[in-house]
DNA sequence: GTCTATAGTCGGATAGAC
DNA sequence: GTCTATCCGACTATAGAC
């Protein structure tokens, strides 16, 4: 019933009982929410789902709107902590042609990764799912997103595409053909049941991901040469 | 609008007030599927916004569910309506230095229009969402999607590439490569909302429609450019 | 063919016991 | 903090009047 901390010494890692019904709420939620989509899930279905009571989530969230907003909240916290490291260890390289290699060979690194979390990886099946409805009708949980994960990331690919091009990082040209290529890794995932009976795959694991990811790197460095060829 | 024919020799195009009614109901469940989701939206909705009772839904459609596979019905009808001359009349040209430009120009003309229709079009965004919904939670509606507009459309595109660059049509690289094409185009759509923050858009429009058509033209050149000159 | 009334189900929220 | 019981509203589907 009442849980109380034990006042001998060290603290648990702050997993008290309410906090551990609280992501498991949130787990259960963003999966049945990416899923099912918010109108499909039922909070009874939430909550059996995390192994707990239906005024949980009231008490908890304040209502099903809440969870979807604290959904948007440990979205952000996910990617942050997977690809925070990544990005931010990537430092745009200097100018040169030396510091152009570097830049497309991060850009190499990235889309390797983008395709194996967006397309292949099954966990981030959920993520994707909910941040693509929320793409298509935007909640306040998008704005999260949006600000957290969306606009940092686009930002900083701008940023490592300008190096390795020359181009100006947040001219109107790089950001859309960032979008572009973006959207190749993207629609692999969105159109993923088309692409399946299409390509006569059973499922995109690692065989088909390699695939993927060796068409749209040439695609990207034969854009990356187009756009340089272009200045010169 | 609606040819307001009496049955005589005629196909169904008659007008009856029964198919009259039957359409009103498609085109309002198509905007309300799309806009709101099927489980977001109410058959009390949709025979408001059609003008027409709760009943007829069921009368004409068997219900809920009927109604979802008459708009795949629907869609595919108004993509063939559009898309299909177009693709039909494009014939594939011959081998040779002019058949690929050919081909080129036709790859042109169908990326313009497909941004034109996916991004800018007002009209054809219930259209675009309700597919979107299908791709993500597949349902009979997208078997018929599937067959009537992406299957033949894909196929379509991966004989005119296979003409502009000397690839072999369905050799998988291909397939691949038209997705990755397409999803450029689509990305603009599905991640709209993101990208009117991050270029500071209000809308997508003929202005905004043709810059995005110029960079994603010159992607697939820049693309094309690459395979043909890897294998010579 | 169209409409109304109604049956039957399910969902979200909440009050109150523990 | 957790759980149960319950209210109220909204939904789909259907039967039957017109």
């Amino acid at each position: 019933m009442n849980e109380r901390q034990t006042s001998s010494g060290s603290r648990e890692v702050t997993s008290s009982q309410a906090e551990q019904t609280r992501t498991a709420l949130i787990r259960a939620a963003l999966n049945l929410f990416g899923q099912k989509g918010f109108d499909g899930t039922s909070t009874r279905d939430i909550a059996a789902a995390a192994n707990a009571n239906i005024g949980s989530i009231a008490y908890h969230f304040g209502g099903k709107e809440g969870l979807r907003l604290a959904c948007a909240g440990f979205i952000v916290e996910t990617i942050q902590r997977i690809a925070g490291p990544a990005m931010a260890a990537a430092a745009v390289p200097g100018e040169g042609e030396r510091g152009e290699a570097a830049a497309m060979a991060q850009i190499d690194a990235i889309l390797q990764r983008m395709v194996g979390f967006i397309v292949a990886e099954p966990q981030a099946g959920e993520i994707v799912q909910f941040v693509l409805r929320e793409l298509s009708h935007p909640t306040a949980a998008l704005d999260a997103i949006y600000a957290g994960v969306f606009e940092p990331v686009h930002r900083r690919l701008c940023a490592i595409w300008a190096a390795a091009t020359g181009e100006e990082a947040e001219a109107e040209e790089t950001r859309l053909r960032v979008f572009a290529i973006i959207g190749q890794v993207v629609y692999f995932r969105i159109g993923r049941e088309a692409v399946l009976r299409r390509m006569g795959w059973s499922s995109i694991g690692l065989t088909e991901a390699a695939r993927i990811t060796g068409v749209i790197t040439e695609n990207v460095h034969a854009i990356r040469g187009a756009v340089k060829g272009r200045s010169s």
